[in-house]
DNA sequence: CACTAGAAAGACCGATCGTTCTCCCTAGTG
DNA sequence: CACTAGGGAGAACGATCGGTCTTTCTAGTG
């Protein structure tokens, strides 16, 4: 029987292609390195996914699904405003980890510059759920104008994670944290 | 002697990655291709930039230069508060335009995840001294913290070059004047 | 006029790209 | 036991990657 720890190739491979995928870039890790160090065969790899861009796909989406349960996470048992602070907080937090690298899905969607490829209907997937997400917040916390503050804070979310990897993290967050809180009524 | 339109070698060289890059990436595109379309020989790639790192450098720079003369011009003969509104619509419009595809640094460093090389240092001090600009315009118009509004609206900034690309940027560049008109004192 | 710098044209380099293939072996199922 | 699906190992495909080379030609300078 195949141990817990070394999963399976296919769950190997995605593993392995979220981790390179993410601190290097897309183009720039070939699938010789992705099978390379996932320990899995060329065949394996094709066996399983149809060509590289299905990989891709495959981790977008596994990246979005951990985010929706973060995000999901932290709005259990919290008034609305609370709710909105933990969410953009999920936010700021992320750009203070080591491993941070920037969103995954900008970095994705900069690489895939036609915006008919499948790629990028994964990124339009999650940004549409995550506005929806500040919108029913901001509707819920009676804020005259919902849809606009939730495109405020997208717009802030997008900026945070951008400056995360591009600036002083630290002091991103911050920022984020009181332009959030200027942002909702008190 | 050489027409005005067909400008040197060097220049079309420019040229070409310049459009290329921005539109289609990076790493998408080869030294075959930017020789090709910029109708110059390799040799003659090769006599002007060391390598093509160096004409990712160049073609950042250039940006910048752009970027930094259209500030600069939206900032004439205005009061500091009517100037940031400006600075703030020269990058609210810019997401409308037809070719644009998001933010050229931020694109860029997408696919140049080493902080050290040298494409970053480019990307560094574009950023450096947009928040500086917006610094002292927040400044001059009297806030009371204009280094946190610098810093927010460098996030406003980021969110609206990247939501322009990948959702309606008729509504982003309308999300970010209103954004903008909020934050700073009437 | 002779000289030279720079560009055109294109062959060539080893390495890597994404993809397909054959062959063999092993674990699980009936 | 026999059978089979799936993984391991690795060769091979044509195409392209960034980069170097030689050769020829032309425009500008003295």
């Amino acid at each position: 029987m195949r141990s817990a720890r070394e999963a399976h190739p296919k769950d190997r491979l995605l593993r392995t292609a979220s981790r390179l995928f993410y601190a290097e870039g897309i183009h720039a890790v070939g699938v010789d390195r992705l099978v390379s160090e996932a320990a899995v065969t060329r065949a394996t790899f094709y066996r399983h996914f149809p060509g590289k861009d299905d990989l891709v796909a495959a981790y977008l989406k596994t990246a979005s699904e951990a985010i929706r349960e973060a995000i999901g996470r932290a709005r259990e048992d919290k008034t609305p405003r609370e709710a909105l602070i933990a969410v953009m907080s999920v936010i700021g937090d992320a750009t203070c980890a080591d491993d941070f690298r920037g969103c995954q899905f900008i970095n994705a969607a900069a690489e895939y510059p036609d915006s008919d490829h499948p790629v990028r209907a994964v990124i339009d997937d999650h940004r549409t759920w995550f506005l929806g997400v500040l919108r029913d917040l901001a509707a819920e916390l009676g804020h005259p104008d919902p849809d606009h503050a939730a495109r405020v804070l997208v717009l802030l979310r997008d900026g945070a994670l951008q400056g995360g990897e591009l600036d002083d993290p630290a002091v991103v967050r911050e920022t984020l944290h009181r332009a959030v809180e200027d942002l909702i009524p008190h």
